[in-house]
DNA sequence: TGAGCGATTTGACAATTATCAATCGTAGAT
DNA sequence: ATCTACGATTGATAATTGTCAAATCGCTCA
C-alpha cells in the first residue's frame, strides 16, 4: 500500500488512537483496489469479509426488496463503511456500488475484530464512530416519519447549500434520480418537488441550484438541528 | 437500590462482562424510580443527563417536528436507551415517555462515561449495543422506504406471530393508534390497512388477531430476514 | 346499570405520491 | 456536425395515504 493512503487511513478518528503495530498489523492484511464505476462492491445478505474505507471516489449504500430499490446513503472519502456488520460478523444489510472510479481499501473483517479485543483505544473510536452512525440514522428517520417529500427536499438544499459553503448558488452533488431514491420519492416526484420549491425562491438549472431568499425557504422548511445537523 | 434490581442490571449484557468495582461504582450514582402511565423522562434536544433502564413497565420513544409526532421505537424490560446520546455526550434526539407504570434506572451519563474510559470489557460491550442499535434502525428505514403500509402491517403481524409463540392467534402489544405511528401511518389508514388484509386470512377482534394461513399472508408480505429479523 | 369518555372505525373527500408514456435536453460517440 | 443513449421533465392518470367529521365500540366508574 503506497505511504500516502497508509497516512490518509492512519488520520480517520477511527485509527488515530490506536498503538502503531495494531495499525501496522491491520494495513498488512489489507489492500487497496480502484475500482470503475458502476461496481458493486458487496451485497446485502453475504456474510461481512471486509471493512472498507473509501479513499477517493464516492460509494452508494443501497438496498432492495421484491423488486424494488432505495438509495440509503453516500459514502464520500475518507470514511469507511459497513463497521457494525463487520464488528457483529453479521450479513451486510446493505449493497454497496461505486458512483465513480473509486479507491477503496478493504481490510479483512477478521482483522478488525483481532485488532478490537486487543487495542482499547480502537474500541473505543469504534463506539464513537457507531454512535454517530447510529444517530445519524435515526435523524433519518425521523426525516423520513416527519415531513412530506418537499420538506424534505427543502431541507436538504438548505443542508447542501450550507455544506457548499453557505452562497446563493451550489451544484448538486448527485444525479437527481439518486437523490430522490436517498429522499425516498421517484424522480419524476422529484422534478415536480423543485418546481414546488419556485414559490420560495429556489431556481433550478440542471445541477445548479440558486436559492434566492434563504429565510423564506428556511421558513418553509423548517430545519431543526435534531433532524438536519449531521454533526452531532 | 433492592438487590433484585441490581442483579437483573447486572445480567444485561452491557453491564455482564464489566469489573464488579466499575459495576458497583455505576450503581452507587444510579437510582431506581416508579413512574406511572404517560410520564414524559425526557425531552429531545435536552442534553443527556442519564442512561435509562427499563426494569418493568414499558417506554415509548418518539419525536416530534413542526406540530407532527411519531413513534420510533418501545422499549420493554429489561433494556437500556438513550446510550449513543450519553456517550457522545450530545443531546437526545428523541423523547421518551412512559405507556404504563414503570420501573426506571437512571444512572448518570457523565459516570458511564467515566466507566467507559477506564474499563475495557464495557466499552467492548457498548460496541456490540450500538451496532445492534444501529443495524436495527437500518432495518425499520429499509422497511420504511421499501414498503406500502400495507406490506409493513403485514409483516409486523408476521413478526408479532412469531414474537408470540407461532400460533394462530396472538394479541396486539399495544394500541392500535401506537402501532400506526409505529409504522408510519394513521390510525385511521391503520384499520384500512387490516381491512386490506382479510384476503389474506388476517381476522381483527381488538386487540386479538388471528392469521388463519400463515403461508398465504407470507406469500403477500415476503418478510425477509435482512429487514425482518431483529436478532442478527 | 348506565353515563361518559376515549379509542377505533367508517365515510367522504383531499392531498400526496407513484406509474406510465411521451418528449426534451444534453453529453459522449462516431 | 450528427447520431445516440440516457437522464430529466411533462402530462395524464391511478394508487396510496392523510384529513375531517361522524358514528360506533368498549371500558371505567359512579
Amino acid at each position: 500500500m503506497p505511504d500516502s493512503d497508509y497516512r490518509d487511513i492512519r488520520t480517520l478518528d477511527l485509527f488515530a488512537e490506536m498503538a502503531d503495530e495494531h495499525f501496522t498489523a491491520l494495513m498488512r492484511g489489507a489492500y487497496v483496489q480502484n475500482f470503475p464505476a458502476q461496481i458493486e462492491l458487496i451485497t446485502e445478505g453475504e456474510p461481512s469479509d471486509f471493512l472498507h474505507i473509501v479513499l477517493a471516489g464516492s460509494v452508494d449504500l443501497f438496498s432492495a426488496w421484491n423488486d424494488r430499490e432505495t438509495s440509503m446513503a453516500t459514502v464520500r472519502p475518507i470514511s469507511t463503511f459497513i463497521l457494525a456488520a463487520t464488528i457483529k460478523d453479521a450479513p451486510y444489510l446493505m449493497s454497496a456500488r461505486t458512483l465513480e472510479k473509486s479507491r477503496i481499501v478493504l481490510i479483512p473483517s477478521q482483522d478488525v475484530r483481532g485488532i478490537f479485543d486487543v487495542d482499547n483505544n480502537f474500541a473505543r473510536a469504534i463506539v464513537t464512530e457507531l454512535a454517530q452512525c447510529y444517530r445519524s440514522v435515526i435523524k433519518a428517520q425521523k426525516d423520513l416519519k416527519l415531513r412530506t417529500s418537499l420538506e424534505r427536499l427543502a431541507n436538504y438544499l438548505i443542508r447542501q447549500q450550507h455544506h457548499a459553503g453557505g452562497g446563493a448558488e451550489f451544484k448538486l452533488d448527485f444525479e437527481k434520480r439518486r437523490l430522490a431514491s436517498v429522499l425516498g420519492m421517484t424522480p419524476e416526484n422529484l422534478s415536480r418537488a423543485f418546481k414546488g420549491l419556485q414559490p420560495y425562491g429556489v431556481k433550478v438549472n440542471g445541477t445548479l441550484i440558486t436559492i434566492e431568499d434563504q429565510a423564506d425557504l428556511r421558513r418553509f422548511a423548517k430545519p431543526n438541528p435534531l433532524i438536519d445537523d449531521f454533526s452531532t
